[in-house]
Formats: C-alpha cells, sequence, structure tokens
DNA sequence: AAACGCATGATAACGATTATCAAAATCAGA
DNA sequence: TCTGATTTTGATAATCGTTATCATGCGTTT
C-alpha cells in the first residue's frame, strides 16, 4: 500500500510498521509540503488513532527522520518540523518571510559548486541546511 | 577604547554601555572566532563583573544581535551560540564536523546568485543562513 | 506456557530561554 | 541638589519542547 521506497527502507532498517507508525506516516503523506511539528502530527494522528502518545509520536519522527523518510528541520529556534522526504525533493531549502512566517522552498542547484570546493579542502560533506530569510513577494508590497 | 564602528552601534541605537554590556563586549571581542553559549559568556564575563547574572548575559547578547553586533545561531537545535561580527566576517558560514564537532567557516561567495534569483522573484532577502554537515579532513583520515 | 525483546503511553525530568519583580542605578527637570 | 521618572539589573519562577524512565502490553521463539 505504501510506496516501494518507503516499505524498501523500513525493511533495510529491518523496522516494524505498527499502527502507531503507520498512522504518523500517514499523516506526513497526506501533508506533503507542510512542516508539521510533532504536537501537530499528535494532533492529526489521533484522528486515525486516538490513543497514540506524544512520546510515540517524537520516537516515530525521529526514526522516520534517521532513515530518510522525513526531513527534519529548525526554523526558528522555537521546535523542530518535519515534511515527507522523498527522492524529488530531498534537497530543497527554505524562504522564510520575516513578516508573515510563510515558508516557501528552492531548488538546490547553485550549492553544488561550493559543495565541490569543500570537497576538495579535504572535507566530505553529509548535507547541508540552507534558509533565506526574507520579504516574500506579498509583504514586501505593503 | 572601543572600535568607532561598535560605538557608533550603540548610540544609534541610544543604547547605554554599562559595566555589565562592557563586560560581555569584552568577552566576545577577546574570543573573537569562537561560538559562545550564553553560559560561557557569563563563566568568562563573570572574571571581569563577578555578579553579573545570567539575565543581564542573555539580554544583552540579544541586544547586541540585533545590532548586529553580534552574530547569532544554533548549530546543532540546542542553544544559541554568539560571535563578535564586524564587517569582514559578517555573511560567513559554517561547517559542523559530524564527528569531532569541530567548527569551520566559509567565506560567502557563491550564494550571490541564488539571492540574486530570489530578488527576481520578487523576494527582497535580507539575511540567509548556511550550514554543512560534513567530516572535516582529519576525520575523515580515520 | 514461559521467556524474550521490542514498542507503547503516561509522566517525570531536563535544560535553555523568557518573564516577573523588587531593588539599584541613572537621568531629567525644577 | 533634591525628586520623581526611567532604565537596568539580578534572583528566581515559569515556560515549553524534548528526552528519559518505567511499568505494561504484545508478538515471537523456545
Ligand atoms: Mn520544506
Ligand atoms: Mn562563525
Ligand atoms: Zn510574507
Ligand atoms: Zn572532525
Amino acid at each position: 500500500m505504501y510506496d516501494k521506497i518507503i516499505t524498501t527502507k523500513l525493511k533495510d532498517n529491518n523496522y516494524k510498521l505498527t499502527e502507531q507508525r503507520a498512522a504518523v506516516l500517514d499523516v506526513m503523506l497526506a501533508n506533503q509540503g507542510q512542516h508539521l511539528s510533532a504536537e501537530e502530527v499528535l494532533y492529526l494522528a489521533k484522528k486515525e488513532l486516538p490513543n497514540i502518545g506524544i512520546a510515540t509520536v517524537y520516537r516515530t519522527l525521529e526514526r522516520f527522520a534517521a532513515i530518510n523518510i522525513l526531513y527534519k528541520t529548525m526554523f526558528a529556534g522555537d521546535k523542530y518540523r518535519y515534511e515527507f522526504c522523498n527522492d524529488r525533493n530531498h534537497q530543497h531549502h527554505h524562504i522564510i518571510c520575516l513578516d508573515c512566517g510563510k515558508i516557501t522552498e528552492v531548488e538546490d542547484v547553485l550549492l553544488n559548486n561550493l559543495e565541490h570546493y569543500l570537497e576538495n579542502q579535504g572535507y566530505q560533506v553529509v548535507d547541508h541546511d540552507l534558509k533565506f530569510y526574507a520579504y516574500c513577494p506579498e509583504c514586501k508590497k505593503k
């Protein structure tokens, strides 16, 4: 029922798909493109599984992020947010509007140069995280 | 006694330089290139001013960051770190070694392209924050 | 059935930051 | 210089996201 890539990742990490984990996964799949906090995931998952607890949500999000089913990031130093991560949107970055808080996404293209440079310096780059703080077109007009 | 740029920024924001604030500023000036937590700043500032309190340190760091005397950033989702910010190192980015945790710095050069692109899209980019997670040359050898 | 191991949920603990508030210092005007 | 207003400070309480703990449950293997 789930995408083959997902079930493969789960199996490769011999990772049991309990009903709690399925509920979390369903929430994340149903909200692609959104950046949900653990509390928001709990709220949504309770609709499918009313007795699920916050600890399980945290544990599940953490593990899904570890096997790259989810992308975990923090935008404003307050709390982590999670989004479903397929191979299309894997490396993308965020523009956070300083006025309305809206988050939009940027493709990862021009960073490859910089990474290659660092690898020539002897680094082995595993990941990067780029955020732009800006006024979005709507807010800029005001 | 302080750089003219600093005193100007303080005056422009009619910002009184109390002995507590001077102690914090001294700590940051004496530790350029380091990324200090509030707790570490407190520890160091107490050597100059033993009665300074943690609340004042937080308040002072916050305000110095607001007028761009300090650069405030968070590396691993745990706590904020601060570093002195002059006009030379203003826009730079960090490589965090996933093994030893060492932080090194990257000049900000290749991001201008991306920013220009976003500005053409109607954004007004104010700041950006880029972190690389990598193995540093020493740790890569192991 | 018994023993094992992993998963769960309730809740306590943690830790960084912020809020509160009374006291102290500083400032502005008479 | 007195005086009242304003700002700053330090102790400490409160907040809040996250992690740790632990007893319970449940599926699997002997
Ligand atoms: Mn995103
Ligand atoms: Mn730095
Ligand atoms: Zn906006
Ligand atoms: Zn290293």
